[in-house]
DNA sequence: ACGCTCGATCGGGGAATCCCCGAGCCGTTA
DNA sequence: TAACGGCTCGGGGATTCCCCGATCGAGCGT
């Protein structure tokens, strides 16, 4: 864009950032963050993602910043409106969330990194100078969980790893994502209890998953954005 | 205390403000907000409650700012524990949950105040000054909302059934809602296996849940309605 | 036909949990 | 004082969890 016209040398000229997140005190906290760095600035900000695609529009800053959890449509929906205007802009999701259930999600969405509210200050700074430089940020922990879905059985990217399981496994998927107990789903199907212990095993394997309580979430919040789908 | 013998005119002295939230940006965002009035200055903070209840300790604040959503004892734990040790210290909640759901428990439980985060930046500062001069602070909503229970002994309309649990098991229905395990939880509040379970248990009577698979999932569910709204 | 892999099916067994019972303690209320 | 409700915990049997492994058949390459 117009600048273009490089400030001279001295204090390169600042990267312009946009924040969009429902919390006023989010915003202004993150706000005097970074406008505290050198070499960043906020040049806007807004609190739901309509504002939000206005602001980016008119300001075309260098990177957004962008809570998931918005009024309205989120900001993954948010993001995918960024992406459909044919824009190349970064994009940080930020979030209070568990990264396990939406980093993934974010970056197959075209987001350059996720990071959570419950990091570091100092870690979203630097994220943001590592998205600048091009690279994407994600926590150590989604790399190596990313890693073990990719060499796992996901040959297709952007396949979702659910689309790895079995169908008998998917059943039982689903049925746990209903709220079923084990052994009404043994009853459903007409297996032995143990049966279902063994798939349950298998998607808790392919889907990185530590025990059964992570199982039952994974389900229902799978089985929820299902539905909206 | 000690500011009876007031400073002369001018800036009067500052009033100290700790703040507890398990989101470092919230932190930071709420101490350069506070920082920057004339009358006020954060003078700690703390990250989850044990720390907390040191800091309060030992720097005795004139007024304290706690999230409802910490890690391990809550901000309701937090605030009972403050009162328990026989402390007149002002605490103002502020949280991102719904506060029809936590509002009368907080003040109950002894606070001065509730107020949400999607509140305006400003609605803090007035929060917190009205707290300060010794008066109460809710929305309007909610005053509205505790008038009606208080003359009418019904549940009000349009109240969730989740509004009729226990402070302790509305905790360990948030932690379910987290995916949290039973001994994690039970090690998170510092109470016996055996007592989760009960809350567990009367949680699925109120709530009318056949078994504790449709008790995480119903609590799973919750916790996304409430985050994502 | 012969291996070989993989999905579907089931079992053992110890640890953890679920789920029904009951029971103290303590603060508030009647 | 008595009653009530919330918080705390325990017993004990049923169930589930979670690690092992096993059998059987279908597809697949040589």
């Amino acid at each position: 864009m117009a600048d273009a016209l490089s400030v001279p040398a001295g204090p390169a000229r600042k990267r312009r950032v946009f924040i969009v997140d429902d919390h006023p005190i989010v915003r202004q906290g993150l706000a005097l963050l970074i406008n505290r760095e050198a070499d960043l600035a906020v040049c806007g900000d807004a609190e739901e993602a309509g504002a939000a695609l206005q602001g980016v529009e008119s300001l075309h800053p260098d990177i957004v910043l962008v809570d998931i959890s918005l009024n309205g449509p989120d900001g993954l929906d948010l993001l995918k409106s960024v992406r459909a205007c044919n824009h190349r802009l970064p994009v940080l999701i930020l979030s209070m969330l568990d990264e396990t259930l939406y980093a993934e999600r974010a970056l197959k969405a075209g987001a350059s990194g996720y990071i959570m509210k419950q990091e570091a200050t100092e870690k979203v700074l630097v994220a943001i100078r590592r998205i600048l430089g091009g690279d994407v940020y994600v926590s150590d922990r989604i790399a190596k969980l990313m890693m073990h879905h990719f060499v796992g059985g996901t040959p297709a990217p952007g396949d979702s790893p659910v689309a790895g399981l079995t169908d008998r496994e998917l059943e039982v998927f689903r049925l746990i994502g209903e709220g079923h107990g084990t052994r009404q789903i043994a009853e459903e199907l007409h297996i032995s209890v143990k049966t279902v212990e063994s798939y349950q095993a298998h998607i808790k394997e392919k889907l990185s998953l530590r025990n059964a309580r992570e199982l039952v979430q994974c389900a229902i919040q799978w089985t929820i954005r299902e539905k909206v789908k």
